[in-house]
RNA sequence: GUCGCAGUAGCCCAGUUGGAUAGAGCAACGGUCUUCUAAACCGUGGGUCGAGCGUUCGAAUCGCUCCUGCGACACCA
């Protein structure tokens, strides 16, 4: 039911056709305070048209209203404040909520569209930081809203697994590596490597020379060089994948940079057929002033390509093989330019999914106000973290509820929802400055706070030892329990909109409104006592813990019943 | 230098499409557990919304100028 409708139709009744409805519907709010009414209409648009002043035209309006729809209607100087009938509301979304269940909130927006998401892309051979968690669990989360929304999501890590690098990384292992060490941990070796081999070439240019030499034979399909570097690619996935499961995060494809190495020729004959390849100080670039930017560099003037290339590459084969309707890129906001550029090349090429091309850009991560870099071993580990914050939540188990059975997974659930909900909670594009203390809280605006809410819930529902209820008769209507049931209204419009702004922080600020609100609810209102309400406590409750469990699956945190 | 993003309480952030008295959390102080999990709840203090001008009946929100911070600006990704 659309609330704004009812409001908006009866204001432009009152009007005699004066105003449309239509009009009338983008006017209207919510007030500030509940006190003046669940909704209200501001009167200042309509006294230009009606030649009177807003207090006046308020006061002749709220005579004519028809007010079988709302419980009450008054006039507050220039605005018209409605209040809903709060048992109709109610029995209506608990209804719909208990009914729905997990549904509850689903829309068929996106007609079952196919949508790519370029996603996490982490560097083989380097750990993971906790810039990669900013675009692994926005990208989750986008995608659990698409899904939700009605699109059909498909997860791309487009892991950074080639480029000269590994020419780098070839050498220092041949040098310095040892094999058991690799094997028994990985990533850590293989970055030590690495930085060492920039440590040392900066006295030992010779080095460079030979890296570009084992670049080469990887390029040209040398035994060694491919062995290596296959074996590098999967060791590092699998570290890799220990983290996505503890995030709880699946992909659809690993396409790397290297499974298009076989289409970048392609990528520069069609460019050149098409007439948009020029030279350029020896460079090969397409021209952009049209779009107003800056040329891209297609091939260096040594004819080597660029990650633009790739990325074009890449967007070709997305755009053939799934045929998405947006091609999603979840990165850091330092490569919008780039983005565009790449977008208006697409576009010149003529490929159909181009239009769709988003940038998702999110802000910096930088601790005390420095970027991150592994080669200069300023990074946080995002395995670090993780770890952690398990840690402490176990011992906040240990300290809270040490009876608690699952104590292991609880942990898990709690500590690394902590970091994931953190991380989701303010908008995409703030820039972070890491603080692990801030990441590690546990109270207040947190993950831990929203499923602490959801645990009470389920809590009070299993001691009620009751089939869950379905609908309501007549539930007690507090100030906390209706503000509970307006914003449980809510909940399918903020999923709307934080899909449409590809913005997960909407949906865990609704989370966390949502459990402040049962909180409060919950100090203030006895809700296991045996009374003839007791079914309509227990649906509100009910109510509540689905939602609460559907907006944290939004975001990828787990919803655990008791911690 | 050019372009982009930002500036709200001591700290960290909300603030729908411009609307009524700018709100949370943390930190500080003070209350609330023999009764559904105190990871909670209740209360107190704390603000020239970076500065100025403009548009408007009305501006934290829109426009312009300036200040400050961060980022991007061709052979990295």
């Amino acid at each position: 039911m659309d609330y704004k409708q009812l409001v908006a139709t009866a204001v432009a009744d009152a009007t005699d056709g004066q105003v449309t409805a239509s009009d009338i519907y983008e006017k209207i709010e919510v007030p500030k305070t509940s006190q003046n009414g669940d909704l209200a209409f501001p009167t200042f648009i309509l006294a230009k048209q009606l030649h009177a002043a807003p207090q006046q035209i308020a006061k002749k309006l709220v005579e004519k209203i028809d007010t079988t729809n709302f419980s009450k209607v008054v006039v507050v100087g220039p605005y018209l404040n409605f209040f809903l009938d709060q048992q109709q509301v109610a029995q209506q979304v608990l209804g719909e909520v208990l009914v729905e269940k997990n549904h509850y909130g689903d829309n068929e927006d996106g007609h079952d569209q196919t949508v790519t998401i370029d996603m996490s892309s982490p560097n083989i051979a380097k750990p993971m930081s906790m810039g990669h968690l900013r675009s692994t669990v926005i990208g989750n989360s986008i995608a659990k809203l698409l899904s939700k929304n009605g699109y059909r999501p498909i997860k791309d890590n487009h892991l950074g697994d080639w480029g000269t690098q590994f020419g780098k990384l070839i050498t220092a292992y041949l040098k310095w590596g040892n094999e058991d060490d690799v094997k028994r941990d990985p990533i850590h070796y293989l970055v030590q490597y690495y930085i060492r081999f920039h440590h040392e070439d900066e006295q030992d240019p010779t080095l460079d020379e030979e890296a570009r030499e084992w670049f080469k034979k990887l390029e040209d399909g040398d035994p060694e060089a491919v062995q290596l570097w296959k074996w590098f690619r999967e060791v590092s996935l699998q570290a890799f994948n220990q983290t996505y499961q503890k995030l709880g995060v699946s992909f659809d494809t690993y396409n790397g940079e290297s499974f298009y190495n076989d289409a970048l020729q392609g990528v520069v004959d069609t460019l050149r057929k098409d007439g948009l390849l020029e030279k350029s100080q020896g460079a090969s670039v397409v021209d952009l002033s049209s779009d107003n930017l800056n040329p891209a560099l297609i091939l260096k003037s040594d004819g080597a390509s660029l990650y633009i290339t790739r990325d074009i590459a890449t967007a070709i084969y997305r755009d053939q093989t799934y045929h998405p309707v947006m091609n999603l890129y979840v990165v850091g906001s330092e490569q919008t330019y780039y983005f565009k550029q790449l977008k208006a090349v697409l576009k010149k090429m003529g490929l159909k999914s181009a239009a769709g091309l988003h940038h998702i850009p999110f802000g910096l991560i930088t601790v005390n106000g420095k970027k991150l870099s592994t080669r200069h071993g300023n990074i946080v580990l995002l395995n670090e973290v993780l770890a952690e914050s398990i840690k402490l939540a176990q011992a906040q188990i240990a300290a809270k509820n040490p009876d608690l059975k699952n104590k292991e997974q609880v942990a898990e659930e709690v500590g690394v929802g902590a970091v994931i909900f953190g991380d989701l909670k303010n908008e995409r594009i703030d820039p972070i400055d890491f603080n692990l203390q801030e990441q590690l809280k546990f109270e207040g605006e947190t993950g831990p706070y929203v499923q602490y809410a959801h645990a009470r819930a389920e809590s009070v529902l299993k001691k009620a030892h009751q089939p869950l209820p379905t609908k309501i008769t007549q539930l007690t209507m507090t100030d906390d329990a209706w503000t509970i049931i307006k914003m449980l209204q809510n909940f399918p419009a903020t999923v709307r909109r934080a899909n449409h702004e590809f913005e997960p922080s909407m949906i865990a600020k609704y989370a966390l409104r949502l459990a402040k609100a049962f909180n409060k609810y919950y100090a203030h209102t006895k809700i296991l006592t045996d009374d003839d309400q007791l079914n309509d406590r227990l649906a509100l409750v009910q109510a509540v813990s689905l939602v609460l469990k559907e907006a944290l699956r939004l975001l990828g945190v787990q919803a655990p019943d008791e911690m």
